[in-house]
Parts: structure tokens; sequence; C-alpha cells
DNA sequence: GTTTAATTAGGTATAAACACTTATTGGCAA
DNA sequence: TTGCCAATAAGTGTTTATACCTAATTAAAC
């Protein structure tokens, strides 16, 4: 039986390596590569056709969830799975929704990992049980009248960026070649959305939860 | 010769459990006990006494420097390292300052780790390359008028707290029974200090910028 | 004991943000 | 095709924030 092959794409030196060299440890698995960086990593999926990629979320110059979208079309046949530190299921679904095949939070253990490769080279699909037990718990709350970020739109997104660096509606407006008015639209509709009182409140909002990613 | 013993503090299990593996495939090396949380770090400490603890600066209860801190009162020959995804000096300055005796980002590789646990356990001190390449490149920018988010008064970092909460200076005054005025001159003074043009940019630069740990 | 810095607070402006209404366009889906 | 929604933009207010100024009090530092 061939090994499994896998890339692995994280910023973080360290853990590239010690992935590396639990995978390799196991004769089921093989490193084929490994990156630091999300263009990296579209490349060597494109040139080495991994079995698996294990992808890290936090990744310059695009996030892991942009570079999921590109691998699935450049590399259909190579499965991914989401690796992060963040335990918000929102990371997850939108991991998935961006093509990744399984999702595993920084807090798994090794056998939790080697068994979301194993299902996800089998074509299913792999969710840590991290996660799981925290949508579960969560749809027990059940509070939908709380502030969801997932209602905002791309332009909203784009627009709260420019906000957290400071720029003023009349600055944005000029960046994005649209009229004043509308951002300030935009800002009400956010504020609104998130019922949130004012910019600041807003960029921490944006900033301590992670829920839009 | 007898092998240097080693605790591991992470609340990833996952990075615990590879560090384990890899330091004891090491004889130089054994890790006598591992753990998630910062209080069980300490007492594991008192008990074990170990030669070398690997610290992460992010975890429950209480974060890592005030975990090291008191590993250095009641354990005072073990040797802390801290471990922190944060390449900030300032992450590293604080650290030390609590008693640290290395500082390493998971930027670092397997070689540099084994080298500052061999560093300190031997009662040197050592900073990974990456925080000392920063700090390097910091001196030769040598901006003295840089934002220094430590020139901030204890008041001045109230009103901020007030501030990312979404609280408006009216009601920032009426909660510290001050005037209007008074908290109007602290926002003006704040954003004049730190350079930045308004709230918004102000809660991202706190939220994003740690130096004020 | 004099200087320095933090906190306090007033005045006088302009600029920006926020609230709410209406309305047009284009795309996408039931 | 009808209807919904995102994005666009205008009008008209009120409220807040920001930018300057001056200045008193107090505590710490030199």
């Amino acid at each position: 039986m061939n090994k499994i092959n896998i890339l692995i794409a994280d910023d973080h030196k360290l853990i590239r390596e010690t992935w590396s060299y639990i995978l390799n440890s196991d004769p089921r698995f093989q490193v084929i590569a490994e990156c630091g960086d999300a263009q990296e990593a579209v490349e060597l999926a494109k040139t080495k056709r991994p079995h698996v990629v294990l992808m890290d979320i936090n990744m310059a110059p695009f996030s892991g969830l942009e570079a999921t979208q590109r691998i699935r079309k450049i590399s259909p046949g190579s499965k991914v799975i989401g690796v992060s530190m963040h335990s918000q299921p929102a990371y997850a679904k939108k991991m998935l929704q961006m093509g990744a095949r399984g999702y595993v939070t920084k807090n798994s253990s090794k056998e939790e990992m080697i068994k979301a490769i194993l299902e996800v080279n089998h074509g299913n699909k792999y969710i840590c049980d991290e996660i799981k037990n925290i949508i579960s718990e969560q749809l027990l709350d059940e509070k939908e009248d709380s502030p969801n970020i997932n209602a905002l739109t791309e332009r909203e997104m784009q627009i709260i960026n420019y906000i957290k660096e400071g720029l003023s509606s009349k600055e944005i407006a000029a960046g994005l070649s649209i009229s004043l008015k509308t951002v300030e639209v935009h800002r009400h509709n956010i504020l609104k959305k998130l019922k949130l009182k004012n910019s600041a409140s807003l960029v921490n909002f944006i900033n301590t939860n992670a829920t839009y990613i």
C-alpha cells in the first residue's frame, strides 16, 4: 500500500518541523513538502499533487482560506485539512465552505490529527471533537438575537478594514471611489446589524470576535 | 551525565505532545511533565523541580507571565524559557522581567529550541534570533518619537477600556464622575501620544499592539 | 524648594459620526 | 417574472469627536 503524501503549510517553522517529524515516523505517511506561506502552498499543491494538505489559516500573503479555495480548483484530488488555533466553529465553517475536507484545532491530539488525515484521504469529512462539542453547546444555548457577523457582506467587511486603520468616511469613499453617503450608509448598517454603538466598539468586536473570517 | 529535566506548559495539546516527542527523542533531554494551564505549571514546578520550563505565554487561568513569576519564587532553580507565537520584543522583555531566562518564538527551529534549553540550563540567557533581529532593526530605525504605549498613564488606559466598550465621552465622564471636558482632554492626549487619528484606530492599536501587557 | 507630570476643567471651533428616510440599480432565486 | 437584497446615493438632522487654547491643583521627583 502506498503512503499518504502530505503537504504541510504553516507559517510557524517549529510546528512544520514537528509535524513532519511525527508524520514521517509513521509508515502510513510521507510528508512530501512543507512551506510557510499561502502562495507557495498553492504552487506546491499544483506541482506535487499531495493526497492531503495540512493548511494553517493564518498565513501570508493571503489566508489559508483563500489558499484552500485555490487548491480546490487547481488540484481537486488534494484533500485539505484546516488546522488552526481557533476553536470558534465559524472558522471551521468558513474553511469547509472554501472546500476543505477537514478541520482540526491545535488543541487536538496527535491521534486526532492522524485520524483526520486517514478520514479525509478516504474521502470522508472530519471535524475535531473540540469543535463538535462547542457546536452542540451553542445549539443548546440557542441565542438567535446574538450579533452575527456572518450577516456582514463583503463590502461591509472591506469598509470595516478601512475603519480599523483609522480612515474617515471621506477617506474611505475616496479610496473606494464611491460616495461619502454610501460609506455612511454602510457604516450605519454595520452598526445596526451588530447592535453596536460606534466605530470604537466595532473595531473591538472585530478584533476580539474572530467569527467573521 | 544526567538528562535535563523539562516541564512543558502550553495550552495546545498537540504542541505539548510534539515537543515531548522531539525532546524525548534526544538523549540529553527528559520531559518529566506537561500541562495545559498556568496553575498546574506552578504546582508541577514546585513538586517536580524541573531544570527547564518551557512556558507558553497564553494560558488560563492566568498568563504565562504570572506563572513564570511564581515559579521563579517557588522553584528558583528552574530556568524558564518563554515560548510564544508573538514576535514583538515587548513580549520577550516582559517575560524576562518576570524572571524568564530565555525567550523563543514559535517561528524558531527545533535546533534553536534545543540551543535555548542547553544555554539556560547552563546558566546563561537566551533570546531567539528572530527577536534579536527585530530589536536591532528597531534600534537602526531609532524613532524616539514612535508611539509608545508605555507612556500612557493609568487614567488614560482606564479611559481606553471604556472607549473599547463603546462608551461615549459623556458616558465615561458619568462613569468616572469627572467632567466631560476632562474625558475629552484625555482622549485628545491619548491620540496625540500614540499619533493616531481616531478612536477606531486607537482600539485597533490597543488590540493588536501587545506592547502594553 | 523648585520643577515636572498627571488630573482636572473651562472656552471655541470644525469635522466627523450617527440616525433615519427615500430611491435607483443589478443580480440572483423562488 | 416577481421579489428580495446588496450596493449605490441623496437629503436632513442631531450628537460626538477632535483640535486647539488656557489654567488650577496635587503629588512625586530632583
